[in-house]
DNA sequence: CTGAAAGCGCTTACAG
DNA sequence: CTGAAAGCGCTTACAG
């Protein structure tokens, strides 16, 4: 059912045709390089718009054989779902843009421990890169990351956590705050009069900055009630062992017997789900992250609601960003934030991170 | 920072070196062309597997001069967000796959009007077509269509709802029983002992069908529970004009004074919402699509959540894969259900279609 | 400031 | 059954 193309009369032959030149000058105007007269540039120009021209990315590639490399720096995906997912959406995006002539180098640091993202930013070289692709996850090197993309002019973009003020390209993620915000409304629809417990849990200061923009999202929605304001009640674990975080929150359930909701503030959930189960708690639970765990918690309707963050997509747009802005040239907004997902056991199965 | 690709060593003419034979022969056996010595096609062929070889759709496609065509039916958009979504997730595709000599040809119907689909269905031929994408809102002559698409073996996608048993290349749309599922379990959520109301509203009898696939979903959600099981009333509005909707709703309220929770299984929810907030009545709302005068109403606190179906990702992906399947060969899964995304005043603003 | 020619990796008649 | 040659729409040295 294949059909032939018409042999195009609108490339850069028939431009060259009508403005009485060779093609070689009509490349030269359509990529601004100079050493073109201002006359045959503006009768080439004037042609250009009047033909609509639009040049051929599959010829033009083909023909440069230009490459195009992208440094991505993120979280280690072993034994975490979450980065494996935006390493996969990575995955996906360039087994698209591969055909364009597009590497990918990806380095990963450990989440859990500042120093090896600390040692990597300082031994990576990003000089040889046409955009870098970051997960800031602390502070203070991400910024010496961005200014160093700054410097020698190469585009950066942030996925899953933003350095606000640092000059990039764009920044592919969630508004924590807002995600807080949705956590209370929902939270706000189900529960009757009882008092309400956030859990913040992390270890690193920089990871928990981040759940405490969250939180405040979380009780901003409270104190915009006009009506029923419910006790919330704060716990903070420094700690990510499982016995301490289950002793902290029983301690804390025992102090307040008419807790009947608890927001987590990320995928920890998890472990308080556990809990609940062997515990027999039955209260509402909402938190962070479609992972495995999580999403057995939910079936099971020990957790009530999870918020999902896209990090599949939150990869595959990283990447896909930053080739349609070197190559495509397309315009990218400075933000995309991703969809808040609202995840119960009814649609969990339809759900794509 | 662009960089020149080394010159392939894995190319059709390196094969060809290896193999001692002419491009042209391994070209013949790449696409599986006769007219190679079954020696020649096993050595190439072996040689292919070694060095990996993958070939240069961008090259291919520029070289071959191909150009697929597909023909799209949708109903019209004019004054339909819901379909205007889908033609703008059409066009998206459309943008990014012309580079490789596609065209698409439109159609609409109208969708309040049953003729308009059967003349257009019977007017068309499909026969200069390399794919068929369809939103089948009317059964029989979506029938019709599927199988004069097999017969001239063309592939057929079908967006928005199914026709199950009509052998087609994929379905892309919503999985409606179990988005009635969900509605329920939102509304389980949130109520405490009333009554819940559903409302069905359209006047096409086809329409009317997809309708009751939700409720199934509803009721099945409230049976499937262990404990409390709210009363389920039903009104049936076989009648878009608002004026009857409204006075069919105020009857049934009047009828039912406990009604705590109400389900309208599609878009028209806006009309409950504008009655609603006409007479200052205060119930859980629950209805579908992410429309202009839903949100509106979401964002009073009118509507509690509105599920949404992504017809822009449906149009998008319905041509994609009619793409993929034709010029890249990429598999096609059969189904591709859409997530069922619940919205809520909170996320509202995050939602992508 | 401008053009002729070769080439990107693949496909397509055509000739044998 | 097989190959030499031209060409897709563009880019890139090179020469002038």
């Amino acid at each position: 059912m294949d059909k032939k193309k018409s042999s195009s009369l609108s490339g850069v032959k028939e431009i060259a045709r009508r403005a009485n030149v060779s093609i070689a000058t009509v490349d030269r105007v359509i990529h601004n390089r100079k050493g073109v007269s201002q006359e045959t540039k503006d009768k080439i120009n004037e042609i250009i718009k009047e033909i609509g021209f639009q040049p051929n990315i599959l010829a033009s590639r083909l023909a440069s054989k230009k490459t195009n490399r992208f440094l991505v720096i993120i979280p280690q995906s072993a034994e975490n779902e979450y980065w494996e997912a935006c390493n996969k959406g990575i995955d996906r995006s360039y087994a698209e843009i591969k055909q364009y002539g597009i590497s990918v180098d990806k380095r990963f640091y450990d989440l859990d421990n500042k120093q090896s993202f600390v040692k990597l930013v300082d031994s990576t070289s990003i000089v040889p890169y046409d955009g870098v692709l970051l997960a800031p996850s602390f502070f203070d090197e991400g910024v010496r990351l961005a200014s160093r993309c700054k410097e020698n002019n190469i585009p950066l973009v942030f996925v899953n956590s933003d350095i606000p003020g640092e000059d990039s390209l764009s920044y592919i993620g969630p508004d924590l705050y807002k995600s807080g915000r949705q956590a209370a409304s929902l939270i706000n629809f189900g529960i009757q009069k009882g008092k309400v417990l956030i859990v913040n849990i992390s270890k690193e200061i920089d990871t928990y900055h981040h759940l405490l923009r969250k939180e405040d999202g979380f009780r901003a929605y409270f104190n915009d009630l006009p009506s029923k304001q419910p006790a919330l009640i704060k716990l903070d674990i420094r700690d990510t062992r499982e016995e301490i975080i289950e002793k902290m929150v029983d301690e804390c359930l025992q102090q307040h017997p008419n807790i009947e909701a608890v927001f987590v503030t990320n995928s920890r959930v998890r472990v308080i789900a556990r809990y609940f189960e062997k515990q027999h708690i039955d209260k509402i639970l909402v938190g962070y992250d479609v992972i495995k765990d999580n999403v057995h918690y939910l079936k099971q309707g020990v957790i009530d609601f999870l918020i999902g963050q896209k990090p599949e997509e939150q990869g595959y747009r990283g990447l896909t960003s930053l080739f349609q802005h070197t190559v495509i040239g397309t315009n990218i907004p400075k933000y995309c934030f991703m969809p808040i997902d609202i995840i119960t056991k009814e649609n969990v199965e339809f759900y794509r991170n």
